[in-house]
DNA sequence: TAAAAATTTTAGATTTGTCTAAAAATAAAT
DNA sequence: ATTTATTTTTAGACAAATCTAAAATTTTTA
């Protein structure tokens, strides 16, 4: 069974909701896809008799097992071309998403593996985030959001909550990147903000947005 | 301008057959592209208006510079992917096409430039045959056809006519890969197939059909 | 050069993924 | 517990790329 571009995309965004929300409503997927919910309808009907997804008019939906495995295989692709750009072709860690959301759909199951062996197996892939293995199995990371981070410790910036282009230009700005070592200085209750230090730099502040934005391990 | 995978499907197939032909005929293309007469006019018509090729009916096609421009790109891209799978990934020459397929339409400029430079800005393909360079220029290769050959000079495998499974499979089992050296030591005019020799083998006669399939360089 | 053959185009239909507008179902609020 | 608001689905339409069958054009051949 091969699916299109559109179909994989649906997919893999049911996968995403999913995992904060349990069962997906047709409109956070319109919302989600940029696209109505009438044709999120159209769609799920149709995936529905692919045996992908769970699904009962007006009930929300959820991926079968087949889905889950096909969402995972497409994540693995994607976190693997996103490693290939940022460690082998030089690009920047926040300039791959686009191209890895095209190359995430080329189907040659040989490819994948290939790659996968070329890159050397890598666990996680440039933006923090866990690159499941061909059997879909991924590495759990003991990443704890920055914004519940005891101060004074010092914390490694494992990955970011969202790709937004907004965010990574906010983090450019900041000099924040993966791999960026920080400790919590102070926490402010007013407004949640919390001040941070990088060492070699001025302690400064980051909004509750931001903050929650990041994740971090403790080293 | 961007265009669908379909539509640099089209422009690929008139930039190969116009090489021989010229103008290409609406059936010419058909076939080429698995496909009906029909759906070649109605394409035909949409790839005029976006000035890519010279219409008129009845008359046949060729690209424009623009369409020409475009035909190349995809080219250098299908064959600097195809260099990449075979010499980084460990792809047999003879099984990278239709991925190629695929990966010559991922459309990130970016991408392409960053992958030729970590290759090593290669001027020919696995199969032999050149990759345009990003303003489109092509090395050219002093290769002849093996039924051209002069008898008894030694001659290295640099390219073949085709990509059909058909040819591979018989190349494959005639052990004649890109990089081979032999010597055409007869010609017999009943036929046309000659007699070759690969070193440390015993001479073998091959169709030919076969031979016009294969270009040699002297060395 | 006129009839036959081949090629090419048009006309109308189909499939996929999308849309808008209206109807149906569910959830929220008075 | 009704009314109101929100969410979701249906109905009908559209654009892209394709098809078949029939008509138009060009080429071949007698």
């Amino acid at each position: 069974m091969s699916f299109t571009t559109t179909e994989e995309n649906y997919i893999k965004a049911i996968f995403h909701l999913q995992q904060e929300d349990g069962t997906v409503s047709t409109n956070a997927l319109a919302a989600e896809l940029h696209t109505k919910a009438a044709s999120v309808t159209d769609m799920l009907k149709k995936l529905k008799t692919k045996k992908l997804l769970n699904y009962e008019k007006y009930k929300g939906v959820r991926l079968t097992g087949e889905g889950k495995k096909l969402a995972l295989a497409i994540v693995r692709k994607h976190r693997l071309w996103e490693f290939f750009l940022v460690n082998n072709l030089q690009f920047g860690w926040d300039e791959v998403h686009e191209v890895a959301e095209e190359l995430e759909h080329i189907s040659s199951k040989k490819l994948v593996e290939k790659l996968d062996q070329f890159l050397g197996y890598p666990k996680f892939d440039p933006h923090g985030d866990p690159i499941p293995d061909s059997h879909g199995k991924m590495a759990v990371q003991q990443q704890i959001n920055l914004i519940d981070m005891p101060l004074n410790k010092m914390a490694e910036v494992s990955s970011v909550g969202s790709q937004s282009s907004e965010l990574l230009d906010l983090l450019k700005h900041k000099n924040i990147l993966i791999g960026t070592r920080l400790e919590v200085k102070k926490k402010f209750g007013f407004d949640h903000s919390i001040e941070i230090k990088i060492k070699g730099q001025q302690p400064f502040t980051i909004s509750q947005q931001l903050a929650q934005a990041l994740f971090v391990k403790l080293v």
